[in-house]
DNA sequence: GACATTCATGGAACGATGTTCCAATTGATA
DNA sequence: TATCAATTGGAACATCGTTCCATGAATGTC
């Protein structure tokens, strides 16, 4: 009846080991993770965990499968309205990346992970809920997942290349200061539009995209 | 005026390394390029390749600067329908990146690469020719760049994470019988859209995602 | 033409990382 | 208690990005 997870009182577990990896993730971003330092968090050594886990693109797939199945779990089947659900699903996996930005380069490194198979496939009733013919679902349904996931990772990336302490509207104005300085006659759109990049919100505008997605399967009839 | 790479016909210079780090990435993907395995297909020392990159990072965006440059110069600026211009230059940017995989990931490790405002603006411009009200630009353009650069990083992704030598649609009807054999009352929708997974264009698909962006562009009046 | 100076090279060395290996320890079983 | 498998912790290995520096090549100066 005994447990293995009983053996010891501080017994060392996948799930502990996941835990320090996220912590150590938020804390210094992807590349404040090693073995080394998770084997100090955890006081154990680095060989330790490869008894639990089989390598660091697993404990990667698995911290990530975790943040994504926490950020899933809040969002319930409670809305009627698809097109509302799909904002609220959307907007459940921005904000997940945004609190944890190292998720949003897994993506683009390992796609395909159980988690986001519920994200797809929630999207995925939404979108026949939505009305259109059977033959458009999977067209619908894939623009709407490779933009909510794409425009994740993007994030992300924005999100890290920023130095840890600094502001993010400072940063931001920087690169529209930059735009609004390049040639006239070159990047006319780009100096035209550098005040709205300076004044944007990332969630606003990730908001705006799924919407514009949204009007276009709208069309389809 | 001898120039400074006329002093020996060999020399090295930033191009030379640049091109050679291409050939590596397409040959054997992100983990082949080493300064190492750079330097002996240069016939030179890791130390002599530092004196003209500064370090990794900057020899990974050089690269996809020369990638994405090279992209963009076949696109003219001869298409006169907005829309059809921007396919073209969607269309090059995927084709650009399934050629070159690593350049995916890059988009999502270092973004406002110098060759991306050519790409901003490229599709700003046609935005703006779209005849949308001034008030929906940035939405639109944000929501197509967003949307080819997330979709290019995808696809990137899972062409990285097949292996070499075999064939992608067979990866991909092992994808899709997996969903096939999926809980039926937890994953409805995934079961029924599996065989459209298996049998669809990655191409095709994501013209239709932009197809669908800018149907809901054409709504915003 | 000889010399000093700057540019450029190539390879050794350093610190850090992911991973493997294995002796020692722990807890369950008989 | 004796035995055995499960688990631990840390040393060791190969490899990586990067730095350092002694050496060679080209250029400018008298």
């Amino acid at each position: 009846m005994t447990k293995r997870t009983d053996r010891r009182a501080d017994a060392l577990s996948r799930e502990r080991i996941v835990e320090a990896a996220i912590a150590i993730l938020d804390a210094g971003g992807e590349g404040a993770l090693t073995f080394r330092a998770l084997a100090a968090r955890l006081a154990t050594g680095s060989g330790a965990i490869y008894w639990h886990v089989a390598d660091k693109d697993a404990l990667l797939a698995a911290a990530t499968d975790h943040v994504v199945t926490q950020a899933m779990s809040g969002v319930g089947g409670g809305e009627a309205d698809p097109r509302a659900a799909i904002r609220v699903i959307a907007l459940g996996m921005f904000d997940a990346i945004d609190a944890h930005p190292w998720v949003g380069a897994q993506f683009s490194r390992a796609p395909w992970q159980p988690a986001m198979l519920r994200v797809f496939e929630a999207i995925g009733g939404r979108v026949r809920a939505l009305g259109v013919p059977e033959g458009a679902w999977f067209n619908a349904w894939s623009a709407l997942v490779t933009y909510i996931f794409g425009a994740a990772g993007q994030n992300a990336a924005n999100a890290r290349l920023q130095a840890p302490g600094t502001d993010r509207s400072a940063a931001l104005a920087d690169i529209a200061g930059g735009w609004a300085r390049l040639d006239p006659a070159d990047y006319p759109f780009l100096r035209q539009v550098a005040p709205q990049l300076a004044a944007h919100d990332d969630r606003d505008q990730f908001l705006a995209g799924i919407d514009l997605i949204l009007a276009g399967i709208g069309t389809v009839r």
